[in-house]
DNA sequence: GCCGTTTTCGGCCCGACTGTTTTCAGTCG
């Protein structure tokens, strides 16, 4: 059966078809809300479906609502079928290349007959683009950069990544004279776990020298636009980055625009012109066009002039956080300081670079009560995995570790222990038993058919023994897919079995995904946010974890590691 | 296609920049 994210992602597709009609952009627009919408809904599909509730959600209607139930009961949908079949593949490409949109699409396609990227290579090597009709010499020269650059530029880079090369750009912004303040918008400041370009914004009168020192930073491979209060430059790995200034008193106006998202700007417009304004960048103006709130000087300003708390940017995806917001339902979202220790880690004896010692002492000096250890079990003997001697041996040297009182942080032990193929475990039960915490992972048969992969996961949730299920769905973030899983199902499982679900913490995995997590906690799931760290420094990727825990709306309280260390051995010694 | 203390029809968020124009359309965010 298909799934909330994968019929998000038709919708999607469907709205970029339209585009490439030359449909009518506002229903272009609510096929794509509609998407988004669908991506973070935190009830359940088949019951608003049951129920016939669907429609009440904002953002669906009667058209969506018919072709969702659709997908969700056939797996298919006629009208995105026949879309898709008179509209050439190629074309989807083609959209993706910065400066084409889907009405030059449209010009290529329907003037030049062009209906892939290499029938366009070939076009603009020929200079017939350049002489269409609202194009010219420079939109195919950037065309050709465009092509040859494909697939650097369609890229999403990993938060971490982009995080790095934002922080000196922003450090410098800021020791410049002509700046008052400077901050990095977008999906950075909304944690999202990938990051397509940079938006840095700035205060100052004066923008002519900050614009120059921007587009010359060391590592600007190019300079993609630079005007009077906006620039944009590329890097050599393919990650943009946008400065815009604008005046003082602006400022917070325009860090809540460009902070987006999109759907969050588009929802708070909409009530800002319920209260008689109209919102922009600049700030908010009476319809009649007087300045209503000439100045801003924090975001919670913005926020109070709509009647509105401040909203957290990572709850910022236009995913009901407004609403929440006029009932006073915002969450008091989990923060790195609520985490008093962490489950599911490596040593070297299996594939981690430090010692339980050096992973003992680095937990503790994060001002840590624990650290789980949980190293891989026998069947994942690529990462030499532990079969049931050494991990007793490692039981015998982790309590005398704790015995020994050279560490006041207390070690767990634990393993990682593999999901088999039918869903038993790696090791018996009596073994299990005598560990502190059961991390469950699959690392085998990614390719198993859904419900079997279902089935499998959900008998290793109902295994006593087991504690928490790590990295769910085995995704890579830009490398592998998750594999396909009935995420409801699994969640439904967890819930009734008091079984816990990880959020893995590595920035490459995320996993759960965000999206899923108001979903679970309104189950009642718990939630561990686990490093998998497989060396000292690694131990801090819950940083991560903790970052995309607030999309899902994640307070401390459903949380498990931010509970104390007597708390958390309560809870795990609750059964066998 | 969605939505309604202006409307069940006629609106729908707003502005900067570029390139191709000679006043503006298209793209992007």
């Amino acid at each position: 059966m298909m799934d909330k994210s994968e019929i998000a992602g038709i919708l999607d597709e469907i709205a970029t078809l339209l585009e490439l009609t030359g449909e009518n952009p506002f229903k272009i627009r609510a096929y794509a809300a509609g998407a988004r919408v669908l991506e973070t809904l935190a009830e359940d599909l088949d019951t608003l479906i049951a129920t016939g509730k669907l429609d009440e959600v904002p953002g669906l209607g009667e058209a969506l609502v018919e072709k969702i139930t659709t997908l969700r009961k056939t797996g298919k949908l006629p009208f995105y079928e026949k879309l898709k079949a008179s509209i050439p593949p190629g074309l989807l490409e083609m959209i993706k290349i910065p400066g084409l949109g889907p009405k030059k699409v449209r010009a290529l396609w329907k003037e030049l007959k062009i209906e892939s990227l290499s029938e366009l290579q070939k076009a603009c090597d020929e200079g017939r683009v350049a002489e269409l009709k609202g194009f010219g010499e420079k939109t195919q020269a950037k065309i050709i950069e465009g092509i040859k650059n494909q697939a650097a530029y369609s890229q999403r880079h990993l938060w971490v990544d982009a995080a790095a090369i934002a922080e000196p750009i922003l450090h410098g912004l800021r020791q410049l004279p002509e700046v008052e303040l400077a901050e990095a918008a977008g999906s950075l400041r909304r944690c999202r776990e990938t990051v397509g370009d940079l938006d840095f914004l700035v205060a100052a009168e004066n923008p002519g020298p900050v614009m120059d020192w921007f587009t010359s930073f060391p590592g600007v491979k190019e300079v993609t636009a630079k005007g009077e209060t906006k620039s944009s430059v590329r890097f050599a790995s393919g990650l943009q980055a946008d400065l815009r200034v604008v005046p003082l008193a602006q400022f917070y106006f325009a860090l809540h625009h460009f902070t987006g998202s999109k759907d969050h700007n588009v929802a708070m417009r909409h009530r800002a012109l319920a209260h008689g304004l109209s919102m922009s960048e600049w700030g908010l103006k009476s319809l009649d066009d007087s300045v209503a709130v000439p100045v801003a000087k924090s975001e919670e300003e913005v926020f109070r002039a709509l009647g509105l708390p401040w909203i957290p940017p990572e709850l910022r995806e236009g995913s009901g956080e407004i609403e929440a917001a006029l009932a006073h339902h915002l969450p008091r979202l989990v923060e790195m300081s609520d985490i008093k220790g962490v489950f599911h880690n490596h040593t070297t004896a299996s594939d981690g670079m430090d010692t339980l010692e050096k992973m003992a002492e680095a937990a503790e000096k994060r001002g840590w009560e624990y650290l789980g250890i949980a190293d891989h079990s026998k069947s994942s003997f690529q990462a030499h995995g532990l079969d049931e001697e050494r991990l007793a041996k490692q039981i015998d040297e982790i309590q005398k570790l704790n015995r020994s009182g050279k560490y006041k942080i207390r070690v767990l032990s634990g393993s990682e222990v593999d999901i088999l193929r039918d869903g038993s475990l790696d090791f018996d039960d009596d073994l299990l038993a005598e560990l502190d915490v059961v991390v469950a992972s699959v690392h085998t048969l990614f390719t198993l058919e859904r419900d079997a992969q279902t089935a499998r996961i959900i008998r290793a949730i109902e295994n006593e023994q087991v504690d928490m299920i790590g990295h769910l769905t085995g995704r890579l973030i830009n490398k592998r897919e998750p594999y396909a899983l009935d995420i409801d199902k699994i969640i439904d499982a967890a819930a009734a079995n008091e079984t816990i679900i990880e959020l893995n913490a590595n920035p490459r995995r995320l996993d759960m995904d965000w999206r899923w997590w108001r979903r679970a906690t309104e189950k009642g799931v718990l939630c561990a946010i686990n490093p998998d760290a497989h060396a000292t420094g690694e131990l801090d990727f819950v940083a991560s974890g903790v970052r995309v825990g607030r999309k899902g709306w994640l307070t401390s309280e459903q949380v498990f590691n931010t509970r104390s260390l007597a708390q958390v051995l309560k809870w795990l010694g609750r059964k066998g």
